[in-house]
DNA sequence: GTTAGTTAGTTACTTTATGTAAGTAAGTAT
DNA sequence: ATACTTACTTACATAAAGTAACTAACTAAC
């Protein structure tokens, strides 16, 4: 292994590559939603959906936020790490439609 | 499933999703490389690295050439398609610069 | 001509990640 | 006490990825 590649890009397309992190942080992008509203909006597994949720809150991207209402009402969102990821979403929807 | 997602996106972001398909497109926008090379390059087992070759070539990503030297080389690079997604690349690296 | 060396893979087997479906916890309403 | 809601978690099955040994095709050395 030679690894002259940029330690950080690496951990970001880490990130990146893991199966339905992109496309929650997508969906986080048109407002702050709920547990279900993702699952059922993109198709992830809750099983999945809670692990991913719980990295991104770890690495700063998404806020969890809880409203004691009933019945409770939890809400993910992303911060300002996680709202940076725009134009790199708009990199992947231009290349996918000029090319695909 | 609500699915209210553009298809294309969905599509592109299912590639990228997949580990080490980002790596090894941005290994190749250094130019022409061959199988070893990557392979060591970014740490990939040769086994995923043949499926991931394969994928990208049959989505015009990539393109393989071989050269009937001894021993033989073989080259793998980007076809305009593949090249498209430079600006995708710098938009992963500038967030990882800037956030990680 | 047999052994060794090269690149580009493939195969068999193990470990990890993900999907699926049922279950739990906390709260309210009936 | 039973049912209903959301937000998870757990147990189990399947799919994807890692590891290491092996093959194919060719050349060069012994």
């Amino acid at each position: 292994m030679d690894k002259s590649i940029c330690p950080r890009f690496e951990k970001a397309m880490g990130f990146l590559s893991q199966r339905w992190t992109g496309m929650i942080i997508y969906q986080l992008l048109s407002g702050p939603q709920r547990f279900c509203t993702i699952e059922s909006s993109i198709g992830v597994s809750g099983r999945v959906l809670s692990e991913r949720l719980k990295d991104l809150e770890n690495e700063g991207i998404v806020k969890r936020e809880v409203f004691p209402e009933t019945p409770v009402r939890i809400e993910y969102s992303l911060t300002d790490k996680g709202l940076a990821l725009k134009p790199l979403m708009n990199s992947i929807e231009d290349w996918s439609q000029n090319w695909l």
